[in-house]
DNA sequence: TTTAGCACTCCGTTCCTCTGAGTGCTAAAT
DNA sequence: ATTTAGCACTCAGAGGAACGGAGTGCTAAA
């Protein structure tokens, strides 16, 4: 039994129509959509055929078909064609992506914003390190006789500070030495190393001194550590809450619960893919398990990828999502690849 | 009609049933919690009066009774009786505060977090800066020919940092000049002082010069903006959809989208009151009208405030969530105020 | 290979009854 | 003046029968 060009073709209907309602498909109503006049009864042969192999499934026997995980597997894979952006949706896109984007972890939370209001489906992001940070510079500010702020540079070029108390109070001339101590042992190693490293110098160097080391290097290796679990971000969660698919309660708490609360163990595309589609039990979470995820990765320089997934039911409309998704990924990876604002006239693929 | 002892008595123990299984009480049920005996006929004059007073209602005529809102205030403002924290809670909140907090911002999501653990309800944390923030100080650091980092302390003693990029290269050793001119014209004023500011200075320094300052500037006001709204945490969203009340999904929709989306307009404790209970329409948001909310504020320090909010159904378990939420924004003024841990025994109201 | 025809299945809806919890009222008891 | 027993009444929710209709699979003819 093969899958022959007329059996896609009413899997292509049946997989559209059940995106877009939600219903399952009969004979009747499909036989009206071929592009060749059919009857029913050839479509209804068809579909036992369909649904031997695989591709589509019965709710119960005096209903129409729905697609299987399979089915929506074939479609994803050969059959749709990604909805084209309109004119419209690419300014507003293009419009988005101007407003001046400053820092890494902003890029990634905005960027959830932005996908998400552009696509009706909930999403995630979250910053994917592809190179283990490592702290490229050390500063040290004098506030008071008590207080010194601690500036620490990261190897992905991101900037963070903290104010530390001193429980000794430190001359200020001291500072600079200290900060080159900090710079010459502390930086380009891991958290680990850096605790290693402080060990070795505890008898070295003077207690007070040792204090404010001690404080500035258990920041910094925090921040670390800090880096290798990224906070994801995730926005318009609530919107799962409209599928008919979560209208049982007790089906949308999991998936809300993994969405607001755990968010751990996001799916992140495989491999050198830019972007991937996980259908229903392919993914590996539980809590996904009946629903679909639509995944892409971008550039932002320095070594750093942004992450942003959309969460759906398994009937996402995934020609569409998968379209603006890339459109997204694509323009974010170019932007800051030429560190450039996206063009003005529209180029859509 | 007066309220007599014995009403309130009965209020009590319909308030008490109905946030324990969220199903009406009828007359017989409470004839048997009454402590003296009385017969069910007795129980339904009374509840007739309770009834036309304003405190109870009836779903449908052949129900039991239900609180209203004028019900629920009654019994929050003199009926309930916080329940007491068992040693064993109060052990695992001690535990949780002193586990080491650093920076505010950490402060608010971490409360947020552990409240939300305490308490089964869904909560909310966001800072309430009681006197607006300005730029305390300003600092430079030069990291290559093309690049500075702009360090900036604010008035609440948070610091804050970014790298920023020059499209015209400055000599290193202008940035003490620039920094100090940052510190003598910006420091200690508004955002929208600063601005203007800005434009004063425009024609008196030299274009590189401008160029950055305009940079550091605009990052400082942003900075301040962005303290004046501060972002919301919420946590446990996902425990709304376990409540009976929002076995509807619909109903479930308007409180979700608000708790984990828009998260606007949450209502924080009037005038001095350290916390403050908003039942039902009490509340003047739209999507809270419906549900309760119990807010409490904690001090942090350097005219900072913290606000924890724990957001449920009307028939909230108001006795036990203000027990715990007042233990804990008294436990956690005590520990900034006096700088210092949680003590080890347990000291329990 | 396609199509018409037909018996069959089964979900969802409607309409009914029945049950039981709970009420309000009246009249007797305290 | 309260409290209580008794009783008729109300109404939501459960359970079940009947029905319509959408959709199927199969057979036989085109």
């Amino acid at each position: 039994m093969e899958l022959t060009a007329r059996k896609k073709q009413i899997l292509k209907i049946v997989v559209e129509s059940y995106i877009d309602t939600a219903e399952p498909l009969g004979s009747k109503a499909i036989a009206e959509r071929m592009p060749e006049k059919v009857s029913s009864a050839t479509v209804r042969n068809e579909l036992a055929e369909l649904s031997d192999m695989g591709y589509l499934e019965q709710p119960h026997t005096s209903a129409g078909r729905i697609p299987s995980a399979k089915g929506y597997r074939l479609y994803v894979n050969e059959l749709m064609e990604r909805k084209p952006l309109s004119d419209e949706e690419a300014a507003q896109i293009n419009d988005a992506l101007r407003q001046e984007l400053k820092g890494t972890d902003q890029v990634i939370a905005k960027t959830g914003q932005m996908v998400s209001s552009f696509v009706d489906y909930p999403t995630y992001a979250v910053a994917d390190r592809t190179a283990a940070a490592t702290v490229r510079r050390f500063e040290l500010i004098a506030v008071d006789s008590g207080s010194v702020i601690a500036v620490v540079m990261l190897s992905d070029s991101r900037v963070k500070s903290q104010l530390m108390h001193l429980s000794l109070p430190l001359e200020a001339e001291t500072l600079p030495e200290i900060s080159h101590l900090l710079n010459t042992h502390f930086t380009g190693i891991s958290a680990e190393e850096m605790n290693a490293h402080l060990m070795n110098l505890s008898d070295q160097v003077s207690g007070q001194w040792f204090l404010l080391l001690n404080q500035v290097v258990e920041y910094a290796a925090g921040l670390l550590k800090e880096s290798q679990q990224h906070e994801v971000f995730t926005n318009g969660a609530s919107q799962l809450l409209k599928f008919p698919e979560f209208r049982d309660v007790d089906k949308a708490h999991d998936l809300m619960h993994f969405m607001v609360d755990s968010k751990e163990q996001l799916p992140v595309p495989a491999g050198d893919q830019s972007m991937q589609i996980l259908i229903g039990p392919e993914n590996v979470n539980e809590a996904l398990k009946e629903s679909s995820v639509v995944v892409a990765s971008y550039d932002i320089g320095d070594g750093m990828r942004g992450l942003v997934g959309v969460v759906g039911p398994t009937r996402m409309d995934y020609a569409a999502v998968a379209a603006r998704l890339s459109y997204f990924a694509e323009s974010l990876t170019r932007m800051f690849g030429k560190h450039q604002l996206p063009p003005k006239e529209n180029e859509i693929q």
